[in-house]
DNA sequence: CGGACTGTTGAGAAATTTCAATGTTGGTGG
DNA sequence: CCACCAACATTGAAATTTCTCAACAGTCCG
Protein backbone atom coordinates (compact mmCIF):
# COMPACT_ATOMS: atom_id res chain seq x y z
CA UNK A 1 0.00 0.00 0.00
CA UNK A 2 2.74 2.21 0.63
CA UNK A 3 4.02 2.47 -2.72
CA UNK A 4 0.32 3.45 -3.82
CA UNK A 5 0.22 6.57 -1.09
CA UNK A 6 3.07 7.76 -2.08
CA UNK A 7 2.48 8.38 -5.88
CA UNK A 8 -1.30 9.46 -5.03
CA UNK A 9 -0.46 13.02 -4.10
CA UNK A 10 2.73 13.12 -5.99
CA UNK A 11 5.43 14.98 -5.67
CA UNK A 12 3.77 16.17 -2.11
CA UNK A 13 3.78 13.25 0.61
CA UNK A 14 0.08 12.65 1.45
CA UNK A 15 -0.55 13.75 5.25
CA UNK A 16 -0.45 11.13 7.81
CA UNK A 17 -4.02 11.21 8.26
CA UNK A 18 -5.46 10.49 5.06
CA UNK A 19 -3.28 8.00 4.22
CA UNK A 20 -5.03 6.09 7.46
CA UNK A 21 -8.38 7.35 6.61
CA UNK A 22 -7.51 5.30 2.60
CA UNK A 23 -5.96 2.42 4.40
CA UNK A 24 -8.94 2.00 7.03
CA UNK A 25 -11.46 2.35 3.54
CA UNK A 26 -10.14 -1.07 2.14
CA UNK A 27 -12.75 -3.61 3.45
CA UNK A 28 -10.48 -6.26 2.20
CA UNK A 29 -7.71 -7.82 0.31
CA UNK A 30 -7.89 -9.81 -2.46
CA UNK A 31 -5.51 -12.20 -4.70
CA UNK A 32 -5.66 -13.05 -8.39
CA UNK A 33 -3.56 -15.15 -10.33
CA UNK A 34 -2.95 -14.09 -14.13
CA UNK A 35 -5.34 -14.28 -16.04
CA UNK A 36 -8.28 -14.03 -13.79
CA UNK A 37 -10.53 -11.51 -14.47
CA UNK A 38 -10.51 -9.38 -11.08
CA UNK A 39 -13.56 -7.31 -12.31
CA UNK A 40 -15.74 -9.11 -14.93
CA UNK A 41 -17.03 -7.06 -17.52
CA UNK A 42 -20.28 -5.91 -17.20
CA UNK A 43 -20.63 -6.54 -14.11
CA UNK A 44 -22.20 -3.22 -11.93
CA UNK A 45 -20.06 -2.80 -9.10
CA UNK A 46 -20.34 -0.37 -6.21
CA UNK A 47 -16.48 -0.61 -4.88
CA UNK A 48 -13.06 0.34 -6.21
CA UNK A 49 -9.86 -1.59 -6.40
CA UNK A 50 -6.36 -0.30 -5.74
CA UNK A 51 -3.79 -2.40 -7.40
CA UNK A 52 -0.88 -3.16 -4.54
CA UNK A 53 1.16 -5.48 -6.58
CA UNK A 54 1.14 -7.45 -9.47
CA UNK A 55 0.39 -5.92 -13.15
CA UNK A 56 -3.20 -6.05 -14.96
CA UNK A 57 -4.47 -4.46 -17.43
CA UNK A 58 -8.09 -3.14 -18.84
CA UNK A 59 -9.31 -4.54 -22.15
CA UNK A 60 -12.70 -5.46 -23.69
CA UNK A 61 -13.16 -8.03 -26.13
CA UNK A 62 -14.94 -8.07 -29.48
CA UNK A 63 -17.52 -10.25 -30.87
CA UNK A 64 -15.26 -11.26 -33.16
CA UNK A 65 -12.92 -12.46 -30.23
CA UNK A 66 -10.50 -9.79 -30.65
CA UNK A 67 -9.43 -7.42 -27.82
CA UNK A 68 -8.25 -4.33 -27.58
CA UNK A 69 -6.43 -3.43 -24.36
CA UNK A 70 -7.45 -0.20 -22.96
CA UNK A 71 -4.80 0.26 -20.54
CA UNK A 72 -2.01 -1.10 -18.25
CA UNK A 73 -2.31 -0.57 -14.69
CA UNK A 74 1.20 -0.98 -13.38
CA UNK A 75 1.77 -1.66 -9.44
CA UNK A 76 1.74 0.54 -6.80
CA UNK A 77 -0.45 3.00 -9.29
CA UNK A 78 -3.96 3.85 -8.11
CA UNK A 79 -6.66 2.67 -9.86
CA UNK A 80 -10.44 2.70 -10.39
CA UNK A 81 -11.23 0.06 -12.24
CA UNK A 82 -13.61 -2.44 -13.99
CA UNK A 83 -13.05 -4.85 -16.74
CA UNK A 84 -9.45 -5.57 -15.28
CA UNK A 85 -7.61 -9.05 -15.79
CA UNK A 86 -4.36 -9.84 -13.93
CA UNK A 87 -1.57 -10.32 -15.74
CA UNK A 88 0.52 -11.28 -12.94
CA UNK A 89 -0.76 -12.23 -10.05
CA UNK A 90 -2.07 -9.31 -7.98
CA UNK A 91 -3.02 -7.88 -4.80
CA UNK A 92 -6.00 -5.96 -4.83
CA UNK A 93 -7.53 -3.61 -2.18
CA UNK A 94 -11.03 -3.31 -2.26
CA UNK A 95 -12.60 0.31 -1.55
CA UNK A 96 -16.32 0.48 -1.19
CA UNK A 97 -17.75 3.44 -2.98
CA UNK A 98 -19.62 4.67 -0.12
CA UNK A 99 -16.10 4.83 1.72
CA UNK A 100 -15.09 6.85 -1.01
CA UNK A 101 -18.14 8.99 -0.61
CA UNK A 102 -17.59 9.56 2.81
CA UNK A 103 -13.71 10.51 1.82
CA UNK A 104 -15.13 13.50 -0.88
CA UNK A 105 -16.98 14.69 2.70
CA UNK A 106 -14.21 14.24 5.83
CA UNK A 107 -10.45 14.54 3.42
CA UNK A 108 -11.36 16.72 0.93
CA UNK A 109 -7.59 17.24 -0.49
CA UNK A 110 -7.66 13.35 -0.47
CA UNK A 111 -10.39 13.19 -2.71
CA UNK A 112 -8.80 15.93 -4.97
CA UNK A 113 -5.68 13.44 -5.39
CA UNK A 114 -7.79 10.32 -6.04
CA UNK A 115 -9.57 12.60 -8.67
CA UNK A 116 -6.50 14.20 -10.14
CA UNK A 117 -5.67 10.88 -10.46
CA UNK A 118 -8.53 10.02 -12.53
CA UNK A 119 -7.55 12.95 -14.68
CA UNK A 120 -4.23 11.52 -15.59
CA UNK A 121 -5.45 8.42 -16.46
CA UNK A 122 -7.63 10.45 -18.68
CA UNK A 123 -4.73 11.84 -20.13
CA UNK A 124 -3.42 9.19 -21.01
CA UNK A 125 -5.84 7.06 -22.88
CA UNK A 126 -5.94 10.46 -25.09
CA UNK A 127 -2.20 10.15 -25.72
CA UNK A 128 -3.01 6.38 -26.26
CA UNK A 129 -5.66 7.14 -28.88
CA UNK A 130 -3.18 9.57 -30.99
CA UNK A 131 -0.74 6.46 -30.71
CA UNK A 132 -3.41 4.17 -32.14
CA UNK A 133 -5.33 6.72 -34.20
CA UNK A 134 -2.17 8.07 -36.25
CA UNK A 135 0.87 6.63 -35.27
CA UNK A 136 3.44 3.66 -37.01
CA UNK A 137 3.49 0.54 -35.75
CA UNK A 138 6.95 1.06 -34.90
CA UNK A 139 6.11 4.85 -33.48
CA UNK A 140 3.75 3.57 -31.17
CA UNK A 141 5.70 0.53 -29.67
CA UNK A 142 8.45 3.10 -29.43
CA UNK A 143 5.86 5.13 -27.55
CA UNK A 144 4.46 2.31 -24.98
CA UNK A 145 8.61 1.78 -24.16
CA UNK A 146 9.16 4.74 -23.12
CA UNK A 147 5.46 5.54 -21.40
CA UNK A 148 6.41 2.51 -19.16
CA UNK A 149 10.03 3.41 -19.17
CA UNK A 150 9.24 6.71 -16.76
CA UNK A 151 6.11 5.16 -15.14
CA UNK A 152 7.83 2.49 -13.65
CA UNK A 153 11.08 4.42 -13.25
CA UNK A 154 9.00 6.70 -10.67
CA UNK A 155 8.53 4.15 -8.38
CA UNK A 156 11.67 2.93 -8.97
CA UNK A 157 10.96 -0.26 -10.59
CA UNK A 158 13.84 0.63 -13.25
CA UNK A 159 17.26 -0.90 -13.20
CA UNK A 160 19.60 1.09 -15.54
CA UNK A 161 17.87 1.39 -18.80
CA UNK A 162 15.66 -1.86 -18.05
CA UNK A 163 12.67 -2.92 -16.94
CA UNK A 164 10.55 -5.67 -16.29
CA UNK A 165 7.42 -5.52 -18.38
CA UNK A 166 5.60 -8.88 -17.76
CA UNK A 167 3.39 -9.02 -20.76
CA UNK A 168 3.58 -11.30 -24.09
CA UNK A 169 3.57 -10.08 -27.42
CA UNK A 170 0.03 -10.88 -27.69
CA UNK A 171 -0.51 -8.58 -25.44
CA UNK A 172 1.13 -5.86 -26.33
CA UNK A 173 -0.64 -6.54 -29.79
CA UNK A 174 -3.56 -6.27 -27.81
CA UNK A 175 -2.84 -2.85 -26.31
CA UNK A 176 -1.43 -1.18 -29.73
CA UNK A 177 -4.40 -2.50 -31.73
CA UNK A 178 -1.85 -4.59 -33.69
CA UNK A 179 -1.87 -8.29 -34.91
CA UNK A 180 0.74 -10.45 -33.26
CA UNK A 181 2.61 -11.01 -36.11
CA UNK A 182 3.41 -7.38 -37.37
CA UNK A 183 4.00 -6.71 -33.52
CA UNK A 184 6.97 -9.18 -33.57
CA UNK A 185 8.37 -7.94 -36.81
CA UNK A 186 8.16 -4.08 -35.25
CA UNK A 187 9.58 -5.57 -31.89
CA UNK A 188 12.85 -6.74 -34.11
CA UNK A 189 12.94 -3.31 -36.06
CA UNK A 190 13.07 -1.62 -32.85
CA UNK A 191 16.40 -3.88 -31.74
CA UNK A 192 17.69 -3.75 -35.49
CA UNK A 193 17.63 -0.27 -34.93
CA UNK A 194 19.37 -0.22 -31.75
CA UNK A 195 16.37 1.56 -30.38
CA UNK A 196 15.22 -0.83 -27.67
CA UNK A 197 14.55 -4.51 -26.89
CA UNK A 198 11.92 -6.79 -25.37
CA UNK A 199 12.92 -9.78 -24.14
CA UNK A 200 11.97 -12.91 -21.81
CA UNK A 201 9.37 -10.02 -20.48
CA UNK A 202 12.40 -7.25 -20.15
CA UNK A 203 12.05 -3.96 -21.87
CA UNK A 204 16.29 -3.14 -22.42
CA UNK A 205 16.51 1.12 -24.18
CA UNK A 206 19.84 1.38 -25.90
CA UNK A 207 19.07 4.72 -27.14
CA UNK A 208 16.70 6.95 -25.18
CA UNK A 209 16.78 9.79 -27.17
CA UNK A 210 15.88 8.42 -30.51
CA UNK A 211 13.55 6.36 -29.07
CA UNK A 212 11.72 8.97 -27.95
CA UNK A 213 12.15 10.68 -31.06
CA UNK A 214 10.88 7.62 -33.07
CA UNK A 215 7.94 7.49 -30.49
CA UNK A 216 7.46 11.23 -30.67
CA UNK A 217 7.17 11.25 -27.24
CA UNK A 218 6.63 13.70 -25.05
CA UNK A 219 6.50 12.74 -21.38
CA UNK A 220 3.94 16.03 -19.86
CA UNK A 221 0.84 13.91 -20.61
CA UNK A 222 2.22 12.08 -17.53
CA UNK A 223 2.00 14.38 -15.19
CA UNK A 224 5.41 13.08 -13.75
CA UNK A 225 5.91 16.96 -12.07
CA UNK A 226 9.49 17.75 -12.82
CA UNK A 227 10.87 14.04 -11.73
CA UNK A 228 11.34 12.58 -14.53
CA UNK A 229 12.72 15.81 -15.97
CA UNK A 230 16.22 15.13 -14.21
CA UNK A 231 15.86 11.64 -15.00
CA UNK A 232 15.92 11.53 -18.78
CA UNK A 233 18.59 13.74 -20.04
CA UNK A 234 20.42 11.20 -17.87
CA UNK A 235 19.22 8.66 -19.32
CA UNK A 236 20.69 8.99 -22.94
CA UNK A 237 22.61 6.37 -22.82
CA UNK A 238 25.59 5.19 -25.50
CA UNK A 239 24.13 4.47 -28.54
CA UNK A 240 24.23 0.11 -28.79
CA UNK A 241 24.31 -1.23 -32.03
CA UNK A 242 22.87 -4.74 -32.37
CA UNK A 243 22.64 -5.27 -36.06
CA UNK A 244 21.51 -8.98 -36.18
CA UNK A 245 20.51 -9.06 -39.71
CA UNK B 1 -25.88 26.78 -18.24
CA UNK B 2 -28.89 25.17 -17.54
CA UNK B 3 -28.60 22.28 -20.01
CA UNK B 4 -25.09 21.73 -18.35
CA UNK B 5 -25.95 21.44 -15.01
CA UNK B 6 -29.24 19.28 -15.94
CA UNK B 7 -26.64 17.13 -16.99
CA UNK B 8 -24.12 16.95 -14.47
CA UNK B 9 -25.96 14.54 -11.68
CA UNK B 10 -28.00 13.00 -14.48
CA UNK B 11 -30.74 11.63 -13.55
CA UNK B 12 -30.90 13.36 -10.17
CA UNK B 13 -31.39 17.02 -10.29
CA UNK B 14 -28.64 18.78 -8.96
CA UNK B 15 -29.36 21.01 -5.67
CA UNK B 16 -30.02 24.80 -6.43
CA UNK B 17 -27.60 25.61 -4.22
CA UNK B 18 -25.11 23.19 -5.55
CA UNK B 19 -26.39 24.84 -8.93
CA UNK B 20 -25.86 28.43 -7.86
CA UNK B 21 -22.31 27.58 -6.32
CA UNK B 22 -21.07 26.05 -9.50
CA UNK B 23 -22.64 29.76 -11.21
CA UNK B 24 -20.62 31.88 -8.86
CA UNK B 25 -17.82 29.88 -9.54
CA UNK B 26 -17.66 31.56 -12.88
CA UNK B 27 -15.16 33.89 -13.57
CA UNK B 28 -15.80 34.78 -16.76
CA UNK B 29 -17.27 33.56 -20.03
CA UNK B 30 -15.68 33.29 -23.06
CA UNK B 31 -17.00 33.67 -26.62
CA UNK B 32 -14.76 31.69 -30.08
CA UNK B 33 -15.53 31.59 -33.19
CA UNK B 34 -14.62 28.60 -35.32
CA UNK B 35 -11.33 27.30 -35.49
CA UNK B 36 -10.25 29.57 -32.64
CA UNK B 37 -7.95 27.55 -30.35
CA UNK B 38 -9.66 27.67 -27.03
CA UNK B 39 -7.31 26.91 -24.64
CA UNK B 40 -3.57 26.28 -26.43
CA UNK B 41 -1.56 23.21 -26.40
CA UNK B 42 1.51 22.76 -23.96
CA UNK B 43 0.22 26.02 -22.17
CA UNK B 44 -0.29 25.21 -18.41
CA UNK B 45 -3.68 25.98 -17.10
CA UNK B 46 -5.56 26.89 -13.45
CA UNK B 47 -9.04 26.90 -14.64
CA UNK B 48 -11.30 24.31 -16.42
CA UNK B 49 -14.04 25.23 -19.23
CA UNK B 50 -17.88 24.19 -19.35
CA UNK B 51 -18.96 24.52 -22.95
CA UNK B 52 -21.91 26.00 -22.56
CA UNK B 53 -23.21 25.95 -26.34
CA UNK B 54 -21.08 25.28 -29.65
CA UNK B 55 -18.66 22.05 -30.70
CA UNK B 56 -15.68 22.11 -29.85
CA UNK B 57 -12.67 19.19 -29.70
CA UNK B 58 -9.38 18.19 -28.03
CA UNK B 59 -6.59 17.45 -30.37
CA UNK B 60 -2.89 16.70 -30.99
CA UNK B 61 -0.91 17.56 -34.00
CA UNK B 62 1.85 15.59 -35.05
CA UNK B 63 5.07 16.92 -36.58
CA UNK B 64 4.11 15.21 -39.85
CA UNK B 65 1.33 17.38 -39.76
CA UNK B 66 -1.07 14.86 -38.90
CA UNK B 67 -4.17 15.03 -36.26
CA UNK B 68 -5.68 12.76 -34.09
CA UNK B 69 -8.72 13.96 -32.24
CA UNK B 70 -9.57 12.50 -28.95
CA UNK B 71 -12.53 14.13 -27.62
CA UNK B 72 -15.65 15.79 -28.87
CA UNK B 73 -17.21 18.41 -26.90
CA UNK B 74 -20.82 18.50 -27.63
CA UNK B 75 -22.56 21.20 -26.16
CA UNK B 76 -23.58 21.37 -22.34
CA UNK B 77 -21.87 18.36 -21.26
CA UNK B 78 -19.18 19.43 -19.22
CA UNK B 79 -15.69 19.32 -19.52
CA UNK B 80 -12.58 20.35 -18.14
CA UNK B 81 -10.01 20.75 -20.67
CA UNK B 82 -6.95 21.34 -22.59
CA UNK B 83 -5.47 21.74 -26.10
CA UNK B 84 -9.42 22.07 -27.05
CA UNK B 85 -10.20 23.85 -30.92
CA UNK B 86 -13.41 25.04 -31.22
CA UNK B 87 -15.21 23.55 -34.28
CA UNK B 88 -18.21 25.68 -34.00
CA UNK B 89 -18.94 29.54 -32.72
CA UNK B 90 -18.57 28.22 -29.02
CA UNK B 91 -19.48 30.01 -25.39
CA UNK B 92 -17.37 28.86 -22.88
CA UNK B 93 -17.21 29.34 -18.64
CA UNK B 94 -14.25 29.61 -17.07
CA UNK B 95 -13.83 28.30 -13.55
CA UNK B 96 -10.92 29.06 -11.91
CA UNK B 97 -9.26 25.74 -10.12
CA UNK B 98 -9.51 27.28 -6.91
CA UNK B 99 -12.72 27.81 -7.12
CA UNK B 100 -12.87 24.08 -7.55
CA UNK B 101 -10.93 23.00 -4.81
CA UNK B 102 -13.34 25.61 -2.64
CA UNK B 103 -15.71 23.42 -4.43
CA UNK B 104 -14.67 19.91 -3.14
CA UNK B 105 -14.06 21.05 0.16
CA UNK B 106 -17.93 22.74 0.96
CA UNK B 107 -20.30 21.01 -2.00
CA UNK B 108 -18.95 16.97 -1.37
CA UNK B 109 -21.79 16.00 -3.37
CA UNK B 110 -21.16 18.61 -6.09
CA UNK B 111 -17.36 17.32 -6.29
CA UNK B 112 -18.52 13.67 -6.99
CA UNK B 113 -20.24 14.83 -9.54
CA UNK B 114 -17.48 16.61 -11.18
CA UNK B 115 -15.26 13.44 -10.82
CA UNK B 116 -17.95 11.45 -12.11
CA UNK B 117 -18.28 13.17 -15.29
CA UNK B 118 -14.19 12.72 -15.96
CA UNK B 119 -15.06 9.08 -15.17
CA UNK B 120 -17.44 9.21 -17.55
CA UNK B 121 -15.38 10.69 -19.85
CA UNK B 122 -12.40 8.14 -19.35
CA UNK B 123 -15.28 5.57 -20.27
CA UNK B 124 -15.62 7.01 -23.40
CA UNK B 125 -11.98 7.07 -23.81
CA UNK B 126 -11.54 4.05 -23.38
CA UNK B 127 -14.11 2.91 -26.10
CA UNK B 128 -12.65 5.35 -28.64
CA UNK B 129 -9.27 2.79 -27.94
CA UNK B 130 -11.01 -0.53 -28.76
CA UNK B 131 -12.90 1.47 -32.15
CA UNK B 132 -9.84 3.34 -33.11
CA UNK B 133 -7.55 -0.32 -32.13
CA UNK B 134 -9.89 -2.87 -33.20
CA UNK B 135 -12.53 -1.94 -35.14
CA UNK B 136 -12.75 -1.62 -39.31
CA UNK B 137 -13.13 2.27 -40.40
CA UNK B 138 -16.96 1.11 -41.11
CA UNK B 139 -17.40 -0.01 -37.23
CA UNK B 140 -15.90 2.58 -36.13
CA UNK B 141 -17.71 5.52 -38.13
CA UNK B 142 -21.44 3.82 -37.23
CA UNK B 143 -19.87 3.60 -33.31
CA UNK B 144 -19.43 7.38 -33.94
CA UNK B 145 -22.54 8.04 -35.51
CA UNK B 146 -24.70 5.96 -32.61
CA UNK B 147 -22.59 7.78 -29.95
CA UNK B 148 -23.60 11.08 -30.81
CA UNK B 149 -26.90 9.76 -31.09
CA UNK B 150 -27.59 9.10 -27.70
CA UNK B 151 -25.18 12.02 -26.66
CA UNK B 152 -27.58 14.30 -28.36
CA UNK B 153 -30.56 12.86 -27.61
CA UNK B 154 -30.32 13.12 -23.95
CA UNK B 155 -29.78 16.67 -24.31
CA UNK B 156 -32.42 17.14 -26.90
CA UNK B 157 -30.52 17.88 -30.03
CA UNK B 158 -32.42 15.47 -32.09
CA UNK B 159 -34.82 15.24 -34.29
CA UNK B 160 -36.52 12.18 -35.55
CA UNK B 161 -33.35 9.72 -36.28
CA UNK B 162 -31.30 12.98 -37.45
CA UNK B 163 -28.62 15.48 -35.76
CA UNK B 164 -26.73 18.23 -36.49
CA UNK B 165 -22.75 17.13 -36.37
CA UNK B 166 -21.18 19.94 -37.47
CA UNK B 167 -18.11 19.10 -38.51
CA UNK B 168 -16.49 17.59 -41.96
CA UNK B 169 -15.29 14.86 -43.06
CA UNK B 170 -11.62 15.73 -42.41
CA UNK B 171 -12.07 16.22 -39.04
CA UNK B 172 -14.00 12.76 -38.45
CA UNK B 173 -11.11 11.22 -40.35
CA UNK B 174 -9.10 12.83 -37.39
CA UNK B 175 -11.34 11.52 -34.68
CA UNK B 176 -11.31 8.20 -36.07
CA UNK B 177 -7.71 7.84 -36.99
CA UNK B 178 -8.19 7.24 -40.71
CA UNK B 179 -7.17 9.19 -44.02
CA UNK B 180 -10.08 11.52 -45.61
CA UNK B 181 -10.53 9.51 -48.53
CA UNK B 182 -11.32 6.33 -46.95
CA UNK B 183 -13.69 8.10 -44.74
CA UNK B 184 -15.48 9.92 -47.76
CA UNK B 185 -15.65 5.81 -49.11
CA UNK B 186 -16.61 4.45 -45.84
CA UNK B 187 -19.53 7.10 -45.49
CA UNK B 188 -20.63 6.18 -48.66
CA UNK B 189 -20.54 2.81 -47.90
CA UNK B 190 -22.90 3.71 -44.83
CA UNK B 191 -25.30 4.94 -46.85
CA UNK B 192 -25.01 2.54 -49.72
CA UNK B 193 -25.94 -0.56 -47.07
CA UNK B 194 -29.05 2.25 -45.81
CA UNK B 195 -27.49 2.08 -42.26
CA UNK B 196 -27.10 5.91 -42.09
CA UNK B 197 -26.06 9.38 -43.92
CA UNK B 198 -23.85 12.11 -43.37
CA UNK B 199 -24.16 15.07 -45.12
CA UNK B 200 -24.75 18.72 -44.98
CA UNK B 201 -23.07 18.48 -41.21
CA UNK B 202 -26.30 16.58 -40.25
CA UNK B 203 -26.06 12.64 -39.23
CA UNK B 204 -29.57 10.51 -40.47
CA UNK B 205 -29.74 6.97 -39.21
CA UNK B 206 -31.94 4.74 -41.22
CA UNK B 207 -31.79 1.92 -39.45
CA UNK B 208 -30.67 2.50 -35.93
CA UNK B 209 -30.46 -1.63 -35.13
CA UNK B 210 -28.36 -2.68 -38.28
CA UNK B 211 -25.99 0.65 -37.26
CA UNK B 212 -25.66 -0.29 -33.76
CA UNK B 213 -24.99 -3.98 -34.87
CA UNK B 214 -22.36 -3.03 -37.06
CA UNK B 215 -20.53 -0.95 -34.61
CA UNK B 216 -20.48 -3.22 -32.01
CA UNK B 217 -22.14 -0.23 -29.79
CA UNK B 218 -23.05 -1.13 -26.59
CA UNK B 219 -24.09 2.37 -24.80
CA UNK B 220 -23.48 1.58 -21.30
CA UNK B 221 -20.16 2.92 -21.51
CA UNK B 222 -22.25 6.61 -21.71
CA UNK B 223 -23.38 6.07 -18.13
CA UNK B 224 -26.90 7.52 -19.75
CA UNK B 225 -28.83 5.51 -17.01
CA UNK B 226 -31.66 4.30 -18.48
CA UNK B 227 -32.87 6.99 -20.25
CA UNK B 228 -32.03 5.76 -23.64
CA UNK B 229 -33.09 2.10 -22.80
CA UNK B 230 -36.30 3.66 -23.16
CA UNK B 231 -35.38 5.38 -26.25
CA UNK B 232 -33.78 3.12 -28.54
CA UNK B 233 -35.86 0.43 -29.12
CA UNK B 234 -38.73 2.84 -30.05
CA UNK B 235 -36.01 4.24 -32.13
CA UNK B 236 -35.61 1.29 -34.08
CA UNK B 237 -36.98 3.06 -37.38
CA UNK B 238 -38.10 1.06 -40.26
CA UNK B 239 -35.19 0.09 -42.69
CA UNK B 240 -35.00 2.76 -45.34
CA UNK B 241 -32.94 2.35 -48.79
CA UNK B 242 -31.39 4.41 -50.06
CA UNK B 243 -28.73 2.63 -53.19
CA UNK B 244 -27.85 5.72 -54.69
CA UNK B 245 -25.38 3.09 -56.88
C1' DC C 1 9.65 -36.70 -23.58
C1' DG C 2 5.41 -34.40 -24.67
C1' DG C 3 2.73 -30.51 -24.59
C1' DA C 4 1.55 -25.78 -24.13
C1' DC C 5 2.70 -21.41 -24.73
C1' DT C 6 5.55 -18.01 -26.89
C1' DG C 7 8.36 -16.18 -30.51
C1' DT C 8 9.88 -16.16 -35.48
C1' DT C 9 9.54 -16.33 -40.47
C1' DG C 10 7.43 -16.44 -45.29
C1' DA C 11 4.03 -15.21 -48.48
C1' DG C 12 -0.30 -13.81 -50.32
C1' DA C 13 -4.51 -11.08 -49.16
C1' DA C 14 -6.86 -7.22 -47.40
C1' DA C 15 -7.47 -2.74 -45.62
C1' DT C 16 -6.01 1.67 -45.80
C1' DT C 17 -3.10 5.51 -47.48
C1' DT C 18 -1.37 8.59 -50.76
C1' DC C 19 -1.43 11.18 -54.90
C1' DA C 20 -3.92 13.47 -58.15
C1' DA C 21 -7.78 14.96 -60.51
C1' DT C 22 -12.57 16.40 -60.71
C1' DG C 23 -17.26 17.63 -58.84
C1' DT C 24 -20.18 20.20 -55.66
C1' DT C 25 -21.65 23.61 -52.70
C1' DG C 26 -22.27 27.87 -50.42
C1' DG C 27 -21.10 32.39 -49.95
C1' DT C 28 -19.43 36.96 -51.72
C1' DG C 29 -18.84 40.80 -54.59
C1' DG C 30 -19.96 42.83 -58.88
C1' DC D 1 -28.67 37.19 -60.74
C1' DC D 2 -24.33 35.58 -62.08
C1' DA D 3 -19.33 34.67 -61.82
C1' DC D 4 -16.10 33.21 -59.01
C1' DC D 5 -13.64 31.47 -55.13
C1' DA D 6 -12.68 28.53 -51.34
C1' DA D 7 -13.82 24.80 -48.81
C1' DC D 8 -15.55 20.40 -48.97
C1' DA D 9 -16.78 15.99 -51.17
C1' DT D 10 -15.95 12.38 -54.53
C1' DT D 11 -13.54 9.24 -57.57
C1' DG D 12 -9.63 6.42 -59.67
C1' DA D 13 -5.45 4.06 -59.27
C1' DA D 14 -1.08 2.78 -57.44
C1' DA D 15 1.68 2.26 -53.21
C1' DT D 16 2.06 0.96 -48.50
C1' DT D 17 1.04 -0.86 -44.27
C1' DT D 18 -0.83 -4.23 -41.84
C1' DC D 19 -3.29 -8.63 -41.50
C1' DT D 20 -4.11 -13.49 -42.02
C1' DC D 21 -2.75 -18.03 -42.73
C1' DA D 22 0.50 -21.39 -42.07
C1' DA D 23 4.55 -23.47 -40.75
C1' DC D 24 8.29 -24.03 -37.64
C1' DA D 25 11.64 -23.04 -33.65
C1' DG D 26 12.51 -22.19 -28.78
C1' DT D 27 11.52 -22.57 -23.96
C1' DC D 28 9.55 -24.04 -19.88
C1' DC D 29 7.62 -27.49 -17.05
C1' DG D 30 5.42 -31.54 -15.36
Amino acid sequence: MQRFLERLAWPDPLPEGEQNRLIKSVSQTVLFNAGDEIVPAETPVDFSSIILDGFCCRQQVLKTGSRQITAFHVPMLKTLLDSAVALTACRVAIVPHERLREITIVQPHLARMLWKSTLIDASVYRQWLVCLGRQSALSRLAHLFCEFYLRLEVVGLTKQMSYPLPVTQSDLSDAMGLSLVHTNRTCAQLRQKGLATFAQRTVTIHDWERLQEAAEFEPEYLHLGNHHLKLCPQAQIRPALHHST
